[in-house]
DNA sequence: GTTATATTTGAACATATGTTCAATCGTTTA
DNA sequence: TAAACGATTGAACATATGTTCAAATATAAC
């Protein structure tokens, strides 16, 4: 960022660049914030979690309704078991998958009621 | 994907696969869902509608509050205002934005609620 | 009209992300 | 014990994304 990229007055309103600045999200907060909208922000994600918010599923029986290999679903539910938007409990050689996260789900519907109006 | 990646017997459970698919979200609900969290999956962009809820403000102070360059936040920017999130007015040689979407102002709230917790 | 300033834009660049493929791990069953 | 099967993992690959830099617009002031 050369210095031509600053505004030269610095701020045109400093009152309120001051007021802004003084209640700014921190950097912690602005990437945990993005990070959470992130896990939703994947088509694949969003489905696996709508087929778990209807039923608890195997693997296998996932990747069969999205229409995805065993492999790419693994690798999504890694991530959102990650961020704890997901559990799981093995049986026998399958393992099952259900929400944990009840935070993600309400901010799931929330944005499903938007696409939907 | 080749057929070792499908799980052999199919469906391990067939009638909850069959009504799971029944109900699953259509590829556009999904694309438009993973869409609107994808606009809030960025720090620069959640720290943008944060300062845009506590103040209309032109792009310049924007940059200045965010520590960015003005060509960064500007296109980051484009991307709200194509997605409806801000509107913008101009006056004189300024360009002062706001919120404009209160379906994502909810969202952006309650993502900030679920990290504050 | 020319200069200065606020903003936008396009291209280049580096980084992040999602899927595929092949290999591996763990459990069950033959 | 060996074979079969569900699931996970790592590397490779292509694509998407965010910032920078330089150039272009647009409006205001001289």
């Amino acid at each position: 960022m050369n210095k031509s990229d600053v505004c030269e007055v610095r701020s045109v309103n400093k009152k309120k660049v001051r007021a802004v600045m003084k209640s700014m999200l921190t950097g912690d907060e602005a990437f945990n914030l993005s990070e959470t909208f992130s896990v939703l922000a994947d088509p694949t994600r969003t489905r696996i979690i709508y087929a778990l918010s209807c039923e608890e599923l195997c693997v296998c029986d996932i990747a069969g309704i999205l229409g995805l290999s065993v492999s790419a679903v693994s690798h999504q539910l890694r991530i959102l078991r990650n961020m704890r938007v997901v559990k799981f409990r093995k049986e026998a050689k399958m393992v099952y998958y259900s929400l944990d996260d009840e935070h993600i789900t309400t901010l799931f519907n929330e944005g499903l009621k938007h696409i939907r109006e």
